[in-house]
DNA sequence: ATTAATCGGATATCTTTTATCCGGATAAAG
DNA sequence: CTTTATCCGGATAAAAGATATCCGATTAAT
């Protein structure tokens, strides 16, 4: 049971993304290179985000990703969302229709105590993800990181928007 | 991001043996007979359980695989992490430390905001599993299957350990 | 027109999951 | 003691999914 390394790379990447200037934007290759992530898987997990509305894309010379919405607006539910999709983890094959005791298709309108256990369970993961939004994630880095740091980002974003 | 069929397998397969006599055992090919899923790799799967105590294993003619231990000490979180393992589903490759603005790794002691986000969530949906014994699916089960359907499942069970 | 960028599809590679098989050990029963 | 039934462990193979690359088409600024 694993998340795809794309969770990981877009979700920093919005953290870049959130401080982009307003009518600007990031390129695939410079957000590659910013996290040294290769360049043309990053850019389908990205067209992956754009189609949720997490990011939009500017097309054409000058162009790149920003983000689609606000902040506060974006949850760590729904970077997961877009790029593993809307699957849960425990798949269930109703294997209690099957083998001599199997039950009839009509018996089973509910799922079973073990689908059920699961999907509760999964709903919890869920409802801490919904909870946590890019804004909370922005405000907990600004918290635990050195200004310096946050200036040498700052700037590098300045020095690849205006080309 | 999923989980194995093992692990439905596997957590289906505990409640019958749950109701098997004491001092007896199901082999694994009544089981595999019982849910039609492959002999052979189910076999895997519990060779996973008797390693986790789960179940515990009687070799020889006539034997099986029974409980290792009490129905309420045999939690949901249990049988994932004998199946599936114990590492986390959202893995930090630590991409923080990569790029123009890349961080030494002595500056990286705590777990960054966003894995520390995921961690957390991870933590609800362990909780959530390991509060579920399989004592409360048995339970579950009892009260929504007809009577009759666990009276076939019992005689099902006396007609296998017998041979 | 040239350049720089995303878009979408096709393809290739690598890893994990799923599945099978076999030789060995163990234990019960004839 | 031989046969039979069972788990054990390793090797192997097939299928599926994750990871990665490339290319032609489109879009827009210069």
């Amino acid at each position: 049971m694993q998340l795809g390394k794309g969770v990981e790379w877009t979700t920093h990447i919005c953290t870049i993304l959130a401080i982009v200037p307003p009518e600007q934007g990031l390129s695939v290759d410079a957000l590659a290179d910013f996290f040294e992530v290769p360049s043309a898987y990053l850019a389908k997990q990205m067209q992956l985000l754009r189609r949720a509305g997490i990011v939009e894309s500017l097309r054409g010379k000058g162009g790149g990703y920003r983000l689609g919405r606000s902040v506060d607006a974006i949850s760590l539910l729904d970077i997961v969302t877009a790029i593993e999709g809307p699957m849960p983890a425990f798949r269930c094959t109703e294997i209690r229709q099957n083998g001599p005791c199997g039950l009839k298709r009509g018996d089973c309108k509910r799922p079973c105590e073990i689908a059920s256990a699961f999907a509760a369970a999964e709903q919890t993961y869920r409802d801490a993800l919904s909870a946590k939004t890019l804004a909370m994630i922005m405000q907990d880095a600004a918290a635990n990181s050195s200004p310096e740091h946050m200036v040498e980002i700052a700037e590098w974003v300045q020095g690849q928007v205006g080309q």
